[in-house]
RNA sequence: CGGGGUGUAGCGCAGUCUGGCUAGCGCACCUGGUUUGGGACCAGGGGGUCGAAGGUUCGAAUCCUUUCACCCCGACCA
C-alpha cells in the first residue's frame, strides 16, 4: 500500500480523515471551551481570502460594511414568532454583568441584568431595529448593508469549521420598497455566492430554493447553494433569504411611498460563514491532506532552497530570493502572485511533505544543479510527479499554471458530482440509492438524486428513515415538464434534489 | 439531549480484562557524528499530575463512584 501522508484515508474513515487533514494542515484547533475553534494563521489566511473576494463583490452590487453589536436584548428575539422558535434552543444568554470572590476562593457571578442580553445567532433583530430608526421615506430606500462578524449558536453536535458553537461569517442586510426588488437581490447574491463558489473555491454548487422544511426560521423564501463532498453528502455553502414583510411588520420598519402611503418594507438576508473551510477541505483534499484552489491559497508557491553544503548557501539563497522577486512580478488572478521561501533547517523530504499537507498549489526546488541549468524542479499539488522545468519558462508561465490547477480542481469536483447524481423516476430504486451497503459504515451510499416530488409534510416524513432531505429545488429546472411526485403518485412539475447532508 | 466508543509525552498507540520492579513503543523534539535532489542513519538525551475529582487497597494507568472532553450514530442545525 501506498504510503499517504493522512491517516485514516477517506475511504478507511472519512470525519477520521477530515479531523487529521485540519489539524495535519495547521488550519484550527478545539478551545479549551466546548464547540469553539482556534484558527490558526494557514486556516485563517484562507479566510481572509475567502473575505476579500466576497467583500468586493459586495461592494461591486452596492453594498456597505458596517457593523452591529454582539448582544441583542431578549426582547428583539421575541417579536418574531418563527424566529424565536428556530433559535431560542441554541441562544447562549448573557445574565450578569460582574464577577465577585466567592465563598471557595472562586468568582460568582453578580451584577444581574435587568433584561438578559441573547448573544447574537444572526442579527436579523437589532439590524431590524436599526433599520426601523433610519428608513423615513422611499428615498432612503434600498438599504443594502454588510457586516463581517461573529456569532453563537450552541449546537449540540460540533465539528471543526463545519458546526462550531461560535463561527465567522457575514451577513448581509437589505430592504427594499418593492417586493420585486427584495426578491431581485435575494437572487443576486445566491448569484454571487455561486459565482464565488465556482469560480473561487473551485467547487461547483446547486443553486436552487429550500423546501419549505427547510427554510430559515422567518423567511418567505430561503434559497442556497449545495455542494457535494467527497463522501457524497451534500453541504449548504451559502443561503439567501427573501424575508417578505415578516421582519419589517415585527418591527415596524416602514417607509412613506411617493404616494405619501405608510408601508412595510421589504427585507432580504444572506451570508456564508467559516464553514466554507470546511467545504474548501472536503471538496477538494486527498489521502495526502488538504489541496488549496490558488485563488485563496494563502501561500501560492513556496520555494524550498536545496542546500547540501554550506559553500552552496549564499549562492542558493540568492538564486531562490531572485526567483521570489520575479515571481512577485508576476500575475495570477489580477493580483501579484504569494510566493514564499522556506528556508528552514529541515530535510527536504519532510519540508516538501509539509507544504504537501498544507495544500501550497506549486513547490518549487531549487538547488546548485538547477542553478547550472537555469531551471527549476516543479512540483503540483494536484498532480503526484514533479518535473523540471527552465527557470525563465517557470516564471513566464506560473500564473497559466495557477490557472490550470484551478480549473482542474473545479473540473475534477464537477465530474464527482456528476457520477454521483442520478434521476429517479421510482421510489424502489430511491430508497436502494441511499440504503447503505454496509449498515456499520452508514456514510457510504450513494449520492444525490434528482426527482419530481411535491413539497409537503407527507413527504419529508417519508424521507426521515432513509435521512434524506431535500437539498434544494434547483433554479435551472431544464424543462418545466409534468411529471408525478415519486413519493405521492401526485403530478407535479418541481424536480428536488436529495441527500444526506451535514 | 439519548445510544455507543475513546481519553496514557506534540502526534499515533501498547499496557487496563487478571492491581505489584523506575509507565513503555514508533514518529516528532534536543545534542554529537555520519549523510545529503529527498518523508535518512548511528549514538546519547529531554519531555508524562496515565483527562479530572473522590473512593477501595499495603500498593491503582489498571477496580468502584462522580465528572469533563473528544469521536461515531440519532434528534437539531450555516
Amino acid at each position: 500500500m501506498a504510503k499517504t501522508a493522512i491517516t485514516p484515508t477517506r475511504d478507511q474513515d472519512y470525519p477520521g480523515w477530515y479531523q487529521q487533514v485540519v489539524r495535519s494542515a495547521d488550519l484550527a484547533e478545539n478551545s479549551p471551551v466546548r464547540g469553539c475553534m482556534v484558527i490558526k494563521p494557514w486556516g485563517y489566511g484562507i479566510w481572509e481570502n475567502m473575505q476579500a473576494v466576497l467583500d468586493r463583490m459586495f461592494k461591486d452590487t452596492g453594498h456597505e460594511n458596517a457593523y452591529f453589536p454582539l448582544f441583542i436584548p431578549k426582547s428583539f428575539l421575541e417579536k418574531e414568532a418563527e424566529h424565536v422558535e428556530g433559535f431560542a434552543k441554541e441562544c447562549a444568554v448573557v445574565t450578569h454583568h460582574r464577577l465577585e470572590p466567592g465563598p471557595d476562593g472562586g468568582l460568582v457571578p453578580a451584577g444581574k441584568l435587568e433584561e438578559p442580553l441573547i448573544v447574537r445567532p444572526t442579527s436579523e433583530t437589532i439590524i431590524g431595529h436599526m433599520f426601523a430608526k433610519w428608513i423615513e421615506s422611499y428615498r432612503d430606500l434600498p438599504l443594502k448593508i454588510n457586516q463581517w462578524a461573529n456569532v453563537v449558536r450552541w449546537e449540540m453536535r460540533v465539528r471543526l469549521f463545519l458546526r462550531t458553537a461560535e463561527f465567522l461569517w457575514q451577513e448581509g442586510h437589505t430592504a427594499h420598497a418593492t417586493k420585486e426588488e427584495a426578491l431581485e437581490e435575494t437572487r443576486l447574491m445566491l448569484d454571487v455566492y455561486a459565482d464565488f463558489a465556482e469560480n473561487y473555491m473551485a467547487m461547483p454548487v446547486i443553486k436552487g430554493e429550500k423546501t419549505v422544511g427547510e427554510r430559515f426560521p422567518g423567511a418567505d423564501t430561503t434559497y442556497s447553494i449545495e455542494a457535494m463532498m467527497q463522501d457524497r453528502k451534500a453541504l449548504q455553502a451559502g443561503t439567501s433569504h427573501f424575508l417578505g414583510q415578516n421582519f419589517s411588520k415585527a418591527q415596524e420598519i416602514k417607509f412613506q411611498d411617493k404616494e405619501g402611503n405608510e408601508s412595510f418594507a421589504w427585507t432580504t438576508s444572506w451570508g456564508v460563514s467559516t464553514r466554507l473551510i470546511g467545504a474548501l477541505i472536503m471538496t477538494h483534499s486527498d489521502d495526502d491532506g488538504l489541496v488549496l484552489p490558488p485563488k485563496l491559497a494563502p501561500k501560492q508557491v513556496v520555494i524550498c532552497p536545496v542546500i547540501r553544503k554550506d559553500e552552496e548557501r549564499d549562492q542558493v539563497m540568492e538564486y531562490c530570493k531572485s526567483l521570489e522577486a520575479e515571481l512577485k512580478a508576476a500575475q495570477y488572478d489580477g493580483q501579484q502572485v504569494r510566493v514564499t521561501i522556506d528556508a528552514r533547517d529541515v530535510r527536504g523530504g519532510e519540508k516538501k511533505w509539509h507544504h504537501v499537507k498544507r495544500g501550497v498549489p506549486i513547490r518549487i526546488e531549487a538547488g546548485p544543479r538547477d542553478i547550472e541549468s537555469d531551471s527549476v524542479f516543479v512540483g503540483r499539488r494536484d498532480q503526484p510527479k514533479s518535473s523540471g522545468m527552465g527557470r525563465s519558462e517557470f516564471v513566464a508561465k506560473v500564473g497559466e499554471i495557477l490557472g490550470e490547477i484551478q480549473d482542474g480542481l473545479f473540473q475534477r469536483a464537477l465530474a464527482y458530482r456528476e457520477e454521483n447524481t442520478r434521476t429517479f423516476k421510482s421510489l424502489d430504486k430511491f430508497k436502494k440509492y441511499f440504503t447503505p451497503k454496509n449498515a456499520d459504515k452508514p456514510e457510504v451510499h450513494g449520492g444525490f438524486a434528482k426527482c419530481y416530488f411535491v413539497d409537503c409534510a407527507e413527504v419529508d416524513e417519508m424521507l426521515k428513515p432513509l435521512k434524506v432531505t431535500p437539498r434544494c429545488i434547483p433554479l435551472d429546472q431544464e424543462e418545466a415538464e409534468e411529471g408525478r411526485c415519486i413519493f405521492t403518485g401526485k403530478p407535479t412539475k418541481t424536480v428536488g434534489v436529495f441527500g444526506k447532508s451535514y
